[in-house]
DNA sequence: AATGAGATTGACTATTTAGTCATTTGCACT
DNA sequence: AGTGCAAATGACTAAATAGTCAATCTCATT
């Protein structure tokens, strides 16, 4: 693994434990074992490593939700699907989860850098839209029904990972799943 | 206002802003128009602040919340009281509310602290207890169905902050509340 | 008017931290 | 072995900040 990769493993598990203004910079080269001035030589500077982090973090589960999703029929298998890939790369990837359960909203994350972040997910608001206009699901602005799912989605989420066994548990996760959609059914 | 309450004010205004490690205590005591010692005869130390600061907004939360519930006569009714309360009180308190959102899982809250303001839920907490013996609700056991209205709860609280005009809209309120109703009922 | 106890002040200190930069190291190619 | 260049180093600096404390102020009581 190069240095790069140290410092942003290092990071992330530092920034989740401690926060970002409660993580000096020293301490992140030295956990990931290289100098003060490494992380200097890959960053312009603090910030702009978490904002690399933050996107790096968000390609790695875009790349995940739509895996598997041109196999699924109907609209409700599709959502499915994507419910259970966003608690599967959860799971896999708890660190990178909860870093940005924390830093989503933070100021040190900038305006450009969510901005592209949120780009990534186009293709799963078409298909919310399109669940609208065929009167699948309710009728809403899909601002507000994005909303919802994320708050949904997470709150599964949060479950499934203080409760780890239950991934394998093909009935819990239809139980729950039927939380989601039983809210936005038509 | 005496100067105690001052300094709180800025507090939640400023950690709302910036962060808690991002405020230093000169800024909050010039903000609350106090010098930068008053501060320090109040509270132990910034962190004491700010764990005040949240048991104080529990408080305000909690006094709130169960406002009229005893005139509610089915469970449906009174959950939707609930709901009400909840939105109404972070509409009339948004920064108290965004403090939360930010700090309920800081670790610069303590866990007394925590503790505390969890046992201020107790009696909501019995009425799903309820709600799911009497089979109104699903069956699932409590810390999920908990988990989940929060998740629900915040994600409608978010919007109508947002949108703070529908906070009038009985229409509105009774659509969204649904979208929660739907996906808890039997 | 005098007293004094508690509230308030803000200059000060000891510590921490982001970021710099002159120097050293490792290595690919002669 | 020699050369050159990018990568890496870590001692150092300038700035920021939590908390202290001796001095000052306020005001109820006499």
């Amino acid at each position: 693994m190069d240095k790069r990769e140290k410092i942003l493993k290092a990071a992330l598990q530092l920034f989740n434990q401690y926060g970002f203004d409660n993580t000096p910079t020293a301490r992140i080269t030295k956990e990931a074992g290289v100098a003060t001035g490494t992380l200097f030589n890959y960053f312009k500077n603090k910030e702009e490593l978490i904002n690399v982090l933050y996107l790096t973090c968000k390609e790695s589960l875009t790349r995940r939700l739509s895996a598997g999703l041109e196999q699924e029929t109907t609209f409700r298998s599709k959502l499915k699907r994507i419910y259970i890939n966003y608690i599967g790369w959860s799971l896999d990837h708890t660190d990178e989860f909860l870093f940005f359960q924390q830093f989503c909203n933070a100021s040190c994350i900038g305006e450009t850098t969510r901005k592209a972040g949120l780009s990534k997910f186009n293709n799963i608001m078409e298909l919310i839209s399109e669940g609208i206009e065929q009167e699948i699901i309710k009728n809403v602005n899909l601002e507000y029904m994005s909303n919802l799912l994320m708050g949904i989605l997470n709150a599964n989420t949060y479950y499934f990972i203080d409760h780890p066994s239950l991934a394998g548990d093909e009935v819990f996760i239809e139980t729950s799943f039927n939380f989601l959609w039983d809210s936005i059914k038509n």
